[in-house]
DNA sequence: TGGTTATATGAGTATATGGCAATATAATCA
DNA sequence: TGATTATATTGCCATATACTCATATAACCA
């Protein structure tokens, strides 16, 4: 019983830390990068305006967790999305969020 | 230029806040019990184990970001999921991320 | 080999987060 | 009203996170 709860909380600890590597602005848009295609880290760098170094943390995080693959090119490593349904997990879960601001917003003004 | 740019940031911030709700073992495990109907701080605290005044800031902190609803019975107050798709989100997330764990067993085993 | 470019890593700091304990608020009931 | 139950809130602490700067590692080229 309290093994089964256990085992429970560690999987959902598992599914949670998950959830954490997509729940930082910078590294959903590095992931939205990556959906047109492998980028490097100064590519990243330099389009989403950031140090490289934190873009360079931010995707050893990813590489990590299995969010993405990486491709060594002479001196330069690119970076590709592991799974395309990663961003349409994603989409999916912006959809939601946006409908549930729409709906407090229609809320909001019967209230009002 | 600038301008959008840093819009998209403001939106990805948004859509990070909300993955940011989902990021925690003990709120997952809330919102898989509300998916069989909604109930109250103390049958969650119970059935999960965790202290009331735990149970109260998480519900709190989803109830301000949407993702419940509450309704007030007597002494008690019911939590339920305002979008039932949230949990089907979640399972999709869960889906990728135990695909990617099985590809990476796979390759471990390929190198071994 | 020495210099340059690309990426990774470590140190330090500021902020955010989760948990517990104690207290406050609110509703019920005798 | 006073006691009880249910929920919310506050203060505090420990930990985690993101960021910047500086430095280390690695590949390339003259």
């Amino acid at each position: 019983m309290t093994e089964l709860k256990l085992d429970r909380v560690t999987l959902y600890e598992f599914h949670a830390q998950f959830c954490k590597t997509l729940a930082d602005a910078n590294r959903l848009l590095i992931i939205a990068e990556l959906v047109s295609g492998e980028k490097s880290v100064s590519d990243l760098a330099n389009s989403l305006g950031l140090h490289q170094s934190n873009v360079s943390k931010h995707l050893a995080l990813m590489r990590e967790r299995g969010l993405v693959d990486t491709r060594r090119d002479g001196a330069s490593i690119y970076y590709s999305l592991s799974d395309p349904r990663i961003f349409k997990a994603i989409e999916l879960l912006i959809q939601v969020q946006s409908d549930q601001v729409a709906r407090r917003h229609k809320l909001a003004q019967k209230i009002r």
